[in-house]
This record gives structure tokens, sequence and C-alpha cells, in this order.
DNA sequence: CTGAAAGCGCTTACAG
DNA sequence: CTGAAAGCGCTTACAG
């Protein structure tokens, strides 16, 4: 009773062959049930639990889920872990996590580490770098958020959810806009641009409209937000968008450096919804990537092995919380739109 | 050539057997040089990489680390995971992630699913409960910041380091002092508030000191700061020490939406050093712990099996950053003590 | 120093 | 419907 019970000593137990214990295991149902009975009966007897890797070398099956993203301490990428660890667990995985620190020798190897290890598929976020990925796999792999190579890819429609941000300003009746974008050379930042821009023209041509460019971090936005807001207040943007939360966050910061007040005299609003956005004061307005569903269509898509998969495209929502307001009126009262009556939403 | 090569194809190719590749794979010196060099060019030739399963299911050992944490998306644990994964890969392990909710029955499943995929050690960063954990394992467990059950346990000392918060506050000349500890169902939150208590203690002992307990999140910070600020100057804690530094991020939000400028009137230390520790405004003075030293060593204990494992405890060090500064000044001057002198520090 | 062989614990055609 | 047997790809005593 010291040592790990193994199928032979549950088929003597039960009285069976190996072969039957096996079958019950995999629930064929070609078994009899006096037969199935015994072996559940000794199983429990036993408290055997089959072995992991004897199963793996003979099917060279996993249940594991290998997930590369570039960073796990950014914030949305945590939240995407978590929703993948989620997802893999409602189907009885395992999660084994890579940071790739956005360099594509290091997805590389993670990738080969895990299709070394059997894994039953793989989820990445794609490094954010030009240099192009070729990967050969016998495994499924799928993007997700942001593409690899040239495998499918689950996110949201970025486009339509920025355009979402534009809507939200126009109808608030900023007509002075800026737009702080992510790197030109990511799915995600070109879209998100592409979407709100062309929505803001269609809207009124003529609206001011200013395009920065930028990483998605924090310091990012930040630096662009001071050299935005250094003009004249007739002359400045009521309202900034951005491509991420982060770089949200960083206007933010800058625009309490500057002391002007958000929303009154300024609207600022992020895209992701990290958990930090509804920490910040004032809390901010953002789009909400719907990281679970996400998640979970990335693991099915992985475990059915669909034939073709094609890319997949969720909806994000717009979460209107307290960064955003109408501009400040025009005569010049923008002070009492302040702290005091907004903030807290 | 389509097949994937094993070993013994590189041992028919180099002109071996299948146990003198095994040898070489293996590192052992007692192979010959000739042979050595036939088959590595072998393995060269045939592009061979061992199939990690087959390995496992000989040794019943592998190349990966189970690593529980509570929530991953709180930054201080994905901190803690970002540091864990570099010290593995740094023994070319991989990392297998899981999130116990803060749920010990998750804990124990997530365990148990981790031996049963002979992990070669477990990474744990208990949740926090009181229930207790009974685990018992073939492979090595060592609690990380936070003990499990009864597992080595590698952390920073808390004490020692929440007394340099202590040593602080005190040297910047503040009498009126208050702490928001942790749970006190954590060894960690427990540890903090003694040390800080004590410090304060034997440096002076008639200093006011206010007391209050939270959990280690935002919300508890700031609805503990609503109360403890509500009260009048005079009266009020000139410094606020908490347990963790989204506590604190907790407590500035409180100091802001009461308009109170921080350093000038109130300073604020927090506890961990997350990233975000130094983004907010002002930046947060706040105690660094040395994340990856600790995965390093975690990993180290785990890999080198020490027979007798004992507890470890690293040092942290005192950061000091905007969030702090003397109290007012007694004759009311406090205002010019304000942001702008102190905030970008 | 090296080879031949057993065996890790499963699964799965193959018979019957 | 079930058993006997082969085999997944390694590692490691055991001889020599």
């Amino acid at each position: 009773m010291d040592k790990i019970p193994t199928v032979k000593d549950v088929a003597t137990l039960a009285g069976v062959s190996v072969g039957t214990v096996s079958r019950v295991l995999a629930g064929e149902l070609s078994v009899k049930t006096v037969l199935r009975d015994k072996v559940h009966d000794a199983i429990d007897a036993l408290g055997y639990r089959p072995n992991v890797m004897a199963r793996a070398l003979r099917t060279s099956k996993t249940d594991v889920i290998g997930l590369i993203v570039p960073d796990i301490t950014n914030p949305f990428f945590s939240q995407m872990a978590a929703s993948a660890e989620r997802a893999a667990l409602e189907h009885r995985h395992s999660l084994m996590l890579a940071s790739s620190h956005n360099d594509r020798e290091a997805e590389q190897s993670h990738i080969s580490a895990f299709l070394d290890r059997s894994v039953r598929g793989i989820i990445i976020v794609a490094a954010n770098v030009t240099h192009p990925a070729h990967v050969k796999s016998k495994v499924p792999i799928v993007s997700l958020d942001r593409r690899f190579a040239d495998f499918p890819l689950i996110s949201i429609n970025h486009a339509e959810a920025a355009a979402l941000v534009a809507d939200h300003f126009y109808e608030l009746g900023h007509r002075r806009i800026a737009y702080i974008a992510g790197p030109a050379d990511t799915e995600a930042g070109r879209a998100r641009r592409e979407g709100f821009v062309n929505r803001i023209r269609a809207l009124d041509e003529k609206a001011e409209l200013k395009i920065f460019s930028g990483r998605f971090d924090y310091e990012s936005g930040e630096v662009i937000a001071r050299r935005l807001l250094a003009q004249p207040p007739n002359m400045r943007s009521t309202a900034i968008a951005a491509a991420s939360d982060q770089q949200a966050i960083g206007v933010l910061r800058a625009a309490r450096d500057l002391g002007l007040d958000v929303p009154g005299v300024l609207s600022i609003a992020g895209f992701d919804d990290i958990h930090l956005a509804n920490l910040v004061v004032p809390r901010l307005t953002t789009v909400r990537q719907p990281t679970d569903q996400l998640a979970r269509r990335a693991v099915k898509l992985l475990l059915e092995r669909v034939s073709e998969p094609g890319d997949e495209a969720l909806s994000a929502s717009l979460i209107i919380r307290g960064s955003t307001a109408p501009p400040p009126d025009q005569a010049g009262h923008q002070l009492k739109t302040g702290r005091k009556s907004r903030q807290k939403e």
C-alpha cells in the first residue's frame, strides 16, 4: 500500500485485465456494467490516479495548454492569463505560462519548449515586434488579441470598439479631439486608430482631430499628453482618446501635473478596462475587452481542432465612468464643472 | 525524414547503442570522445530532440515547476510570477501556473493536478484563509511570501522591513502616526504590523499611534483612510503607513478626494513596491520586495532538494519617493510644502 | 567503456 | 464484450 497503484493493481483487484481498466477509464460504454462497477470500486479502494506521463507517452497528448504573453506584469496580459487559466480549467486542462518580453527569439524558444512538452495547444499573445515569425507546429496554435505569424486570431473588433469612443466624445459635444494611437506595427494599434479616426470623420468632417503615435504604456501616454496639453486652452483638445488604459492613465497623470481638471476641462478615455481603470481618480471611461470570452474561444479552438480555423472577432463594450464629460462651456465657466461635481461617479 | 527522430535513429546513424546515446545526452563523461562526437553529429544531422514524456515516465521527473498564487491579476503576485518564471528559466525549467482565488479547496486541487503531472516542485503563495492545509507530497513544496501548511517559507523579513518605514516617519518628524495593517490571519500581516508598531514604540513611547486592520486591497485602504482623515487637522495623523501598496494607493485616493495635499499635509507609505507605486501621483514611498531573489531562492530550494529546508528571510529596502515629507509645520504654513515642491521627485 | 535488455504505466489494434 | 500482447521513447542496472 505504500507504492503508487497502477492499472495493473486495479485490474488485479477488480479481477479484470488492464485493457478493461483502461477502457473504463476512457469511459467506453462497451464495457459491461458489472465489470465497470468492479473497476470503479477497485479504483476507489486503491485511490488510483492515472499516470499522466505514461498516458502522454502513449498518446503523445497532454492536458496542458501553453500560454505566451509579452509580459505577465502588464495588467492587461495578467487579466488575459487569468481568463485563459479559467478557460483551461473548465476543460480540465492546466496552463503553462511563458513571457516573451517582446522578443521574437524568446517567443520561438518558448514555443519549442511547449512543443517538446507535447502541450495540447498554444495560445500566444504575439510580441510587439516587426520581425515576422515562422513556425511549423503539429499542435494547434491560436493568436489572442495580437496576431502571431499567420495563425488564426481571436480578438475583439478593435475598429468597431474604438468607434464607440468616438461616438461617445461626439455625443458629449467634443469637436477638438486628440487620439493617442498604439504602435503602427500592431494590428490592434492600427485597427483602433482607423476605427476612431474614421468614425470621427464620418460624424463631422470639420471636427479638429490630432493624432499621435506611441507605445501602449503609461510613459508614452504621459509624454505625448504633456506636449499636447501645453497649448493654450482655446486651442487645446477638449477630449483625448488613448489606445490603451495605460496610456490614458499617463494622460491623466500629465493633466493632474498641469492642474487641468478632468473631466471639467479635459475628457479622457482609455481602452481595455484593466482593473486599475476603475481605481484611478477620476475613474476611467474605457472600452471593456471580454477577456473571459476571448480566452474561452481560444481554448475551444485548440481543443476542438477545427480543421480550417478562421479569425474570430467579439464585440467590446463602452464603459462610461467619470473621466469623460461635455467640453467646457465656451463662456469660460469651465472651472465650475470641476472636481467636486463629477469626479466620484 | 518525416517522422520525429528518436534515440534509436540517432544510435543507428552514429553506429552506437541507444544506451550510449542516452549517456551522451546525460553528459556522462565516461563516454569516449570519439563516440560522443559521433553521437553529437547524428543528433545535429537529425535535428533530434529528446522526448520529454518518455524521459518523465522513466525517471518520474519533469522540468516543470508549479506555481500557485491567490490571484494572478494582483500586481504583486504577477510580479512574483514573472520572477518565478525567470528563475525557472534560468534552470531550464518551465512554469505551470494556477490561481487559488483564496480558496483552500482550489489550492488543494491544483496541488493534486501538479502532482499528477509529476512537477519537479511546487511554489505556493498561500491563500489568505484561516482553515489550515494538510498536504503530503513526494515532491518538494516551498511557500513564497505567505506560508502554506508547514512548508518552508521564503520571504522577506516583514517585521524588519516595516520598521524601516517607522524609522523613516520618525526621522521626518512625524509623531501622530497611523498604521493600516493587513489581515491578522496572515503571517505577513501580523509581522509587518508588529515590526512597525514595536519600532515606533521603541523610538518614542509617547508618539500617538493609531492602528487599523483591513484586507490588503485598494478598497480596504480607501475605506479606512476616509474614516481616519475625517478628523480635524490638529487631531489627524500626519503620516499613514499601510501594509500594502494597494492599501496605500487607496489612502492616496481618499486623501485626494478630501483635498488633502500629499505629502504636504499627509505622508503616505506603502509596502511591496509594485509597478504602480512608481506611477501614482505623487510616487509612493514604499518597501521594495526583492521578488527576483525570493523566487530564485525558492526555485533553488526545490531543485537542490535540501534535506531539511528551513525558512529563509531576505532583506527588503526602503524606497523613498514623493509621498512622504516632514509633517506640516505647526504654525499653519503647510500649504507651502504642497504639490509643486515635492510631487515630481 | 559500451551493449543488450528490462521496464516505467499506459493505450490500442488484434483476436476470439 | 474482453484479454493478451505489443509498443510509445526513454534510462539504467547488469554484464562483459
